[in-house]
DNA sequence: GCCGTTTTCGGCCCGACTGTTTTCAGTCG
């Protein structure tokens, strides 16, 4: 059972409890167990088995044996008895905004309601207003949020590359204006998280109001709502809302760190901040004994008052992140301009929309001193079937590039070998060992089941000729699930024969995921960041790769093409043992 | 239900907003 399984279910536990009416507390500590859970980098069933689940922080006993009840039987008897009481369809009521917990077991009680259906009749019917402490306003949100999920879908949550362009395209336009002092992205695009539900700016400015009047009329903006003295409300064209604050610049490092988040960081710097005596809040920290408030002009200045390090805003998740900066030890981030080259691209020889010519040029224009050059391999099915005589005929083409080529680039004949499903690659070796890099990715048949996934992963690590696996999950954000794959047996395997893993920077893909590669770059692996792009513009999907790398803590000695192509050839299987 | 630089009991992050109330509970980020 995945971590993610076992945290759903201790979130609908919480949910259950608190819809039961459980003290607040209770309810907390279920939610914070689901959020370790799903934060945990490793397998929480196995270490729930082996009687080691009380090691996470905020899991006692208790939550431990609930935790091994759920891994071993399937279900656990609290939430099979509180189930009887309440439908799990209820669970869902509590999700729409404006509705928690309290309202949808008083509409329960009240009114019957037990599902979302049943909840819009009872808004329909105006029935709602009825109930004592709810009134016809609580009615009319309850329409409009139910229409709006409807509207949005599952999450409602857009990828970093669908936000994270328009952000830095409205904030680049506000520090241009002249009314403007400071402009910072907050939020999650500002930690780079992989989806996005909306834009935060925070700014301090000269003339706030001339600010948010020019956020309102800049061109990517459908809808303006409200622009005033504190800021602006508005919606792009492609349906992101953004959110303009504009705050007084001796406060603007508070406002700045606790609109950045997370939730979880925020939470967490706040308890440290009371075992100082000190209290934070986006205003400012006030010492609670004297009531007396310091405001920060910046954000270095908000976490060194709280004793801590700055924090790079792609490691505030609360994953330990306070621990390492108090102890002076986090990591010094692998940057973009650390990257040497590329490791992972496709020409038209396969699907991709470039030639190699077009693709080396633009590589050289980013500044790198290589590119691999990695088109699919024969039986990839979709693109070009790659025969073995025509990746021959490619690897002389390159090395003929290479000769008339200027200096300090080179391109790199490589090819992205499909892993079948027995394990086996469909090149033969002699062919393999002609190239200068090999990526071995699975492409076809996902749902094998995690046992022979992993082995299938494992005989390609073990393959001498394979230099890196590519997108180790094969998952795709909110559109399709990682398939199931042991990800300590593969990095366990990669260590012992250096094979590499690659964190893929296509966005709808950031596999290794932020946590896999904290988790395998832990174990000693080394990790590439490649693009796996298909077209020149997607070279550009360098900075999603990197954001994950830095949200996985990776510092640039961890990762392999932070290196020359000379360096990173000694790191290679094919020349170890 | 968890946990210990005050603690094995008694605490457990902060503030804004909304809608319903006549002083505040619920919800959200």
């Amino acid at each position: 059972m995945r971590n993610a399984e076992i945290a759903d279910a201790f979130n609908d536990l919480a949910t259950l409890y608190e819809l039961d009416g459980a003290v607040r507390y209770r309810v907390l500590a279920y939610r914070e167990a689901a959020r370790v859970i799903r934060q945990s980098p490793v397998a929480v069933a196995d270490l729930a088995r082996e009687g080691r689940a009380t090691e996470l922080p905020g899991i006692g006993k208790t939550l431990a044996e609930k935790i091994l009840a759920l891994v071993e039987s399937g279900e656990i008897p609290a939430m099979a008895k509180l189930l009887g009481r309440y439908p799990r369809s209820l669970i869902e009521v509590t999700r729409v905004p404006g509705i928690g917990a309290k309202r949808a077991r008083l509409l329960f009680d009240e009114l019957g309601v037990s599902s979302l259906a049943e909840l819009r009749e009872a808004a329909v019917a105006e029935r709602i207003r009825g109930v004592r402490g709810l009134g016809p306003k609580v009615e009319d949100n309850v329409l409009a949020a139910l229409d709006r999920l409807g509207a949005e879908g599952p999450t409602g949550r857009l990828l970093l590359a669908e936000v994270l362009p328009v952000a830095t395209e409205l904030a680049t336009a506000l520090r241009d204006h002249p009314a403007s002092q400071e402009v910072e992205i907050a939020g999650s695009a500002r930690r780079r998280t992989e989806t996005c539900k909306d834009i935060d700016l925070i700014a301090t400015a000269s003339d706030p109001g001339a600010l948010a009047h020019a956020l309102a009329e800049h061109p990517l903006i459908a809808v303006a709502g409200h622009a005033g003295e504190a800021g602006a409300r508005s919606t792009t064209h492609n349906g992101v809302k953004v959110d303009l604050r504009i705050v007084p610049p001796d406060a603007y490092g508070n406002l700045l760190q606790h609109f950045t988040g997370s939730a979880e960081h925020n939470v967490q710097l706040r308890e440290r901040a009371v075992a100082m005596g000190l209290s934070v809040s986006e205003h400012g920290i006030a010492d609670v004994a004297s009531g007396k408030v310091e405001r920060h002009r910046v954000e270095a200045d908000v976490y060194g008052r709280l004793g801590l390090t700055y924090i790079e805003h792609e490691l505030r998740e609360g994953t330990g992140e306070i621990a390492a900066a108090a102890a002076g030890e986090l990591p010094d981030l692998v940057t973009i301009d650390d990257i040497r080259g590329d490791l992972h691209s496709h020409t038209t020889l396969s699907d991709g929309k470039a030639t190699l010519d077009e693709m080396a040029a633009a590589a050289r224009e980013r500044g790198y001193s290589y590119l691999a050059i990695t088109d699919h391999s024969a039986s990839h099915g979709f693109g070009n079937h790659v025969t073995a005589d025509a990746l021959a005929r490619r690897i002389e083409e390159v090395r003929g590039w290479n000769e008339g080529a200027p200096r300090g680039f080179r391109l790199l004949a490589g090819s992205e070998v499909n892993i079948l499903p027995d394990g086996s690659l469909d090149y033969p070796d002699e062919l393999l060992a002609e190239l200068d890099w090999v990526i071995a990715s699975v492409h076809t048949a996902f749902r094998t089941g995690r046992a022979e996934m992993t082995e299938r992963v494992l005989a390609a690590i073990e393959h001498p000729l394979v230099d890196c696996i590519g997108h180790l999950t094969g998952r795709l954000i909110g559109r399709r699930e990682p398939y199931e794959v042991d990800v300590e047996r593969v990095a366990a395997a990669a260590v012992r024969t250096g094979t590499m893993v690659e964190i893929n920077g296509n966005p709808n893909r950031r596999d290794l995921s932020e946590r896999n590669a904290r988790l395998a770059a832990g174990a000693g692996v080394r990790i590439c960041v490649n693009t796996d792009a298909h077209q020149v513009r997607t070279l550009g999907n360098m900075v999603y790769g990197i954001a994950t790398a830095r949200r996985a803590w990776l510092r640039a000695a961890q990762v392999a093409n932070t290196r020359s192509w000379r360096g990173l050839e000694r790191l290679r299987p094919r020349n170890l043992s």
